[in-house]
DNA sequence: TTATCATTCAACCATTTGGTTGAATGATAA
DNA sequence: TTATCATTCAACCAAATGGTTGAATGATAA
């Protein structure tokens, strides 16, 4: 309903180090959910809701194979997060050229030519 | 401590609406609370606790003229944030390259100089 | 001075998060 | 078949979030 409920979650997702060092992890290929917990000092119960977190976010994908789930990386969303990003800053560089802008204008009409 | 904490901060402040807008909001200029809070639905106390969290992240700084705080965006902390998520990117790229190089190899073992 | 304005602090509340343990499910191997 | 393996589900817990209201603080205006 809330199209930017999206970014929400991916932005929420990402914000945990477990589950980015889980998506770093599988951007070097896919990986079953106990090989992926093992780094980690906690539960593979604890892990495997991380997983079920960065899924709701979509930016995992699952594959049934038998008894065992094989996790893909999905980075799509992450484009999303990338823009919104983006485009701050070019709004914040846009702001701050006017201010220099301004600045340069005030200082010559100040001190017109002076040298440095 | 713990290195990433930034960025666990970052990410975290973004991941609210609420939060974004404000920040959208300051890139076009300084605003002060009660100027920020007012096309929000929600109470006063909400908004400034939500600049709290913005603050924590480094995403806004304060600065206090007599009795009004005056909130400016500081996007240095978005670099780290886009950052990683450029390096995912480019890791991901790197592996789908491999990919079409490998399939490409095997199309070609398999079924050499076919057409389209 | 005193009232008002801008803001935070404090306490409270419901929900979510991030973790645990133990049991359930479902596929595979003996 | 039966035991084992891979994984989730369920219940629980502590802490954090996101919101509320009411009082406190501190500067300004009457």
């Amino acid at each position: 309903m809330n199209p930017q409920t999206g970014l929400d979650h991916t932005l929420m997702a990402l914000a945990d180090p477990t589950r980015r060092a889980i998506l770093q992890r599988l951007t070097h290929g896919e990986a079953r959910v106990t090989e992926l917990a093992k780094p980690f000092d906690m539960s593979l119960n604890a892990v495997s809701k991380h997983i079920q977190v960065l899924e709701r976010a979509h930016l995992v994908k699952r594959r049934r194979e038998g008894r065992e789930h094989v996790l893909a990386a999905n980075p799509e969303p992450l484009d999303a997060a990338a823009a919104w990003i983006e485009n701050q800053r070019a709004f914040w560089n846009h702001r701050l050229d006017l201010l220099e802008r301004e600045l340069k204008a005030h200082d010559a009409s100040q001190n017109p030519r002076r040298k440095k």
